[in-house]
DNA sequence: CAGCTTATTGAGCAAGCGATAAATAAAAAT
DNA sequence: ATTTTTATTTATCGCTTGCTCAATAAGCTG
């Protein structure tokens, strides 16, 4: 069978990391000199996310001084190490961007469980759907940190099993009390969750086009998700019920 | 609102770069040194794709030099630049594995249209669901090569499309051909999609515990997916349609 | 203006990086 | 056994990296 042209061959590299999707002139052309210090610090955070986001943790103090407008060695007088400016990073971009109200409306049952998935999916992906937030997860989590294990931890533990516990509720199942939530039925919520993230991946890690509205496809991957699910969910909580 | 334990406060990371599945020792302990030309470019290959999977690809030449139980220099014997032997590793990772019968697979209506997904997707997860396959794959794509844009656009014309187009005449809807497969169609191939290869993120990248078979989760999926998929798929060719 | 504080810079070190060239030694050829 | 070939190593170059420290200059206080 002949290849054709849209094949895999002849495979090179190309040297262009994706670029960040705003064009933001390097934080400052002719950068006001002598900031205060809370200020410079700001500014320092700031431009470490973008740089970080692009370039990786391996990207260099030196270019990351010289987009902020600054010398390399100020970057010292703030952070002793550029492990502390990444620690610092992790600060600002993780744990300022957890919303504890998404459990309540998880959790909210005077609405119905199509509406509250959608409302909390469609915030969360807001939050979390950007090319800062996706590709710094990302080289984390490749580098082995143990931020990215405790953060899904904590979808699972906050988000997801209750997600599975209104399920039970909607479609008359065993309560979780009664018939604690399985492996198996905790995957699905899972699949319906890296449906979600991985339109993310497309677009801020492999530069691929999408829809730029995540929205409506968030909704329709939530409509499906729920039509499907009783038969399955049903089937599951028989055999596990059975043991 | 009081933060519980299992929270993201004091992040700290974790020097451990996620190891290798099978801990196969660094490939020669005491390598039997002198080998034929092809035998010694093909361990340092196969010792490639195991390290750059690890350390990505700022991973240094000294290092997986060590662990070949080689020197340094010996490297650039057989390939002349550090980036030609990246490009060797796409060639042996992602070229080599595509297995044009999957189209084929999809396209089989004697099959019905569940056991056909089942069978690509099971196998196609078996292929690439791999520590090697999914970390290289990521690092490249944050590092901005092209190969991910090409090999994505591969699985959109060569499946996705061909799935779009094998649901509408499994559910009664109008054929491409008459219809052509709009983007909201296609996204929710991309939703299943991306939550089989989530499942290789969650464990492979994030070092999740993931249930060690994927087999059964990915049939759930696919259950699930097809179960719900009817209506919404009536509903998108009616809009589209009427256009 | 003088004097003090401190944000910022210029110069540079030690270690690590990809890559090179000549020297060595193991196998093959004569 | 001697020569030839070549897989492998030793030593090193030029550059980059995270980081340091003394010198500078901008702003505040009197």
């Amino acid at each position: 069978m002949p290849r054709s042209k849209d094949d895999l061959s002849g495979l090179r590299r190309k040297a262009a990391p994706m670029p960040p999707p705003e064009g933001m002139p390097p934080c400052e052309p002719g950068a006001a000199r002598r900031l205060p210090k809370d200020e410079r610090e700001k500014r320092i955070i700031e431009g470490a996310i973008q740089f970080f986001a692009e370039r990786g943790f391996e990207g260099q103090t030196r270019e990351l001084a010289k987009r902020l407008g600054i010398t390399q060695p100020l970057l010292y007088r703030y952070f002793p190490t550029k492990d502390d400016l990444i620690d610092r990073v992790y600060q600002d971009l993780y744990v300022k961007r957890w919303q504890p109200v998404w459990e309540e409306w998880i959790l909210d049952r005077s609405q119905p469980i199509d509406r509250r998935m959608k409302r909390f999916y469609k915030d969360y992906a807001a939050s979390i759907l950007t090319y800062e937030w996706m590709r710094i997860f990302l080289y984390s989590g490749l580098a082995g940190f143990d931020i990215n294990n405790r953060y899904l931890t904590l979808i699972r533990d906050r988000v997801l099993v209750k997600l599975c516990g209104e399920w039970r509720h909607e479609f008359g199942l065993p309560d979780p009390t009664a018939l604690p939530i399985g492996e198996a039925e905790l995957e699905l919520a899972w699949a319906l969750h890296g449906a979600i993230i991985y339109l993310g991946i497309r677009h801020f890690i492999y530069g691929l086009k999408v829809p730029r509205n995540f929205d409506p496809l968030i909704e329709a991957d939530i409509d499906v998700f729920l039509a499907g699910l009783p038969g399955k969910l049903a089937a599951l909580t028989r055999e596990m019920a059975a043991e």
